[in-house]
DNA sequence: TTGTAAGCGTTATCAG
DNA sequence: CTGATAACGCTTACAA
């Protein structure tokens, strides 16, 4: 009978008609504000959001408040293990404060990221967090750069996970450094010739774990090499160790750029009928779920944390500045792919 | 001079003064609505748009249009590659058409799901997907599903990606099926023994893909069993294979209610020295990457497409009523794992 | 303690 | 072809 008049289904409106208070009392006991009200009328409010099943509208909120408790994440490819982790700390931080996080994947592609990025901007995303690694005088980071400045202006957090070529506050491991220990580990263990499976040509993080291979070599006054190319795929970590297994002789260890090209590499070399750690040491870099899976030494990148740090700082807004970089530490983690030279 | 008015940043309001029209025909020109402009109008908008950087507030739009474009997808841990393969089919086909998707971490808690529920609800995202699968007589089921309900009312879309039990649009395989294909493949294979680790207790897919495996076994004239507990996860699947090799004898071959489980047992087994597939042929379930880096066999589950046909039949809208359900193939995929009993 | 009303940035209706 | 103006659902001074 009294039914045709306007209110939407499970509005702040419809709860005060029912409650028979104006919408700006109803809104104060269901947003515990500060704002006083009377017992009495609390409770009726409280009844009448129950019956009527109240969902604040999260979308109205964030238009008059300006915060729309959305974070978003830009990864390269969700189902690669490094940027699931990463997304899974980011989540648990954020949905524990209310907040929401989208995944975006750009596939490594700048012009992707750029693409994303709009979109996230246009749904006025608190923060940001682009979890991948930038490339080395990318011609697209200029555009790229200027969103980015641009989010910034409009009060948007925006952080990194690794190497930029734009200027934001950055949570990052020290690759270089990962690489060297990991190279240095090996030949700790006596090994001599250690090839190298790179990632993808021109990422900061490809080049800076090439350097710290190539460091902890020259260091030892070892010759480096091989070095094959590779790209963060099983593929081409099968590939390479197809390629090696065509060389002359079998390096003594193989170290590749991340988990699964070393797993790729390790799948090739079993098949060729070659043993592990036997006739050869092989490790990874990051620590997935895929190292431990397969019992593989490897360093570890704590993902879970780079996220969980990230969220944290959105949430809170501490902005630090727009220049400023955490280092988080890396860690050795020793397991059976790898032993000691002429291995027992 | 003139800059202390209003119009905030970007937005269609600035637009609009810069380029000395309403507000009403910027949003024409930027929107390409069928609504006429004049040519040289809508330049001068364009223009200005370019010039103040406009980025659409999604938020506005949405909430006056009732379509936020957003996609939520519920999963039990987007670190599972089961999980993020899905949330990758949702994504791709979800961003071509300017959708955002939000993934919700409930480690397979009907309780946490009701909460992220809540959350999507709050967002109005037009379409909700449930990954994973629910349990047998889940008390909490109760609630779940009144909110399920609650929100489909509001015009929601909600799809599940496996057995569930509120009333929504399925798109699912048939595991029963998939467990017998793949049981059978291995008693065609000359296998009599062969052991089973079940999934999570009480899950829909859990149950379906024992009973199927049981199946194939009575039909066979076999007695089933072992039959180890599990969880999807490595460390179960490890656990469940010491527990086989301290028993009297090992069986033919193990089957694994997932590819992770399958892992665990494969590792164990290969630490204790047994051979693969020469003393026990593994199997496991799912066919995610993991499958793929170790050569394993199992049965392919078009994950992808579930995220990519969910996607797409929540931004075409078309519901086709609450209960139908779309059963998409499985696939046995014999890899290198398992071989011809008392193989080469 | 409660209500009124002015936005938040869009879209959409209806006049000019 | 263009411009007011009323929503959308909510928060928040400002009044009463």
């Amino acid at each position: 009978m009294s039914e045709r008049s306007k209110p939407a289904k499970g509005s702040l409106a419809e709860v005060a008609r029912q409650a028979g208070v104006s919408i700006a009392t109803a809104s104060r006991v269901l947003n515990q504000s500060s704002h006083p009200v009377a017992e009495a009328t609390r409770k009726r409010v409280l009844e009448a959001a129950e019956a009527v099943g109240y969902s604040p509208s999260a979308l109205a909120r964030a238009l008059v408040t300006q915060r729309s408790r959305i974070i978003g994440v830009i990864v390269g490819d969700i189902v690669d293990p490094y940027f699931a982790e990463i997304t899974r700390g980011i989540e648990d931080v954020g949905a524990k404060a209310g907040y929401l996080t989208i995944v975006c994947n750009a596939d490594r592609r700048t012009e992707l990221e750029e693409e994303q990025m709009r979109v996230l901007v246009d749904y006025h995303a608190e923060g940001v967090v682009f979890a991948g690694s930038g490339y080395v005088n990318d011609p697209k980071g200029e555009e790229l750069a200027r969103l980015v400045e641009r989010a910034r202006e409009r009060g948007m957090t925006v952080l990194s996970l690794a190497h930029r070529d734009f200027e934001c506050p950055r949570i990052v491991v020290d690759n270089r450094a990962a690489a060297y220990d990991l190279t240095d580990y090996l030949i700790s263990l006596g090994h001599r010739r250690i090839a190298f499976i790179k990632g993808p040509a021109g990422l900061y993080a490809s080049e800076h774990r090439l350097e710290g291979y190539l460091a902890a070599m020259e260091e030892a006054g070892l010759e480096p090499g091989p070095v094959f190319e590779g790209d963060f795929t099983y593929d081409l970590g099968h590939a390479a160790a197809l390629r090696m297994l065509g060389g002359a002789e079998l390096p003594d260890a193989l170290i590749g750029a991340n988990d699964e090209t070393s797993i790729g590499a390790m799948t090739a070399l079993r098949q060729a009928g070659v043993s592990i750690p036997e006739d050869i040491s092989v490790a990874g870099m990051t620590d997935t779920r895929l190292a431990r899976f397969t019992d593989m030494t490897t360093v570890n990148i704590p993902l879970y944390q780079f996220g969980a740090v990230a969220a944290r700082r959105i949430i809170t807004g501490e902005s630090d500045g727009a220049g400023d970089e955490v280092v988080l530490p890396h860690r050795l983690v020793p397991r059976s792919t790898t032993t000691r030279r002429g291995g027992r």
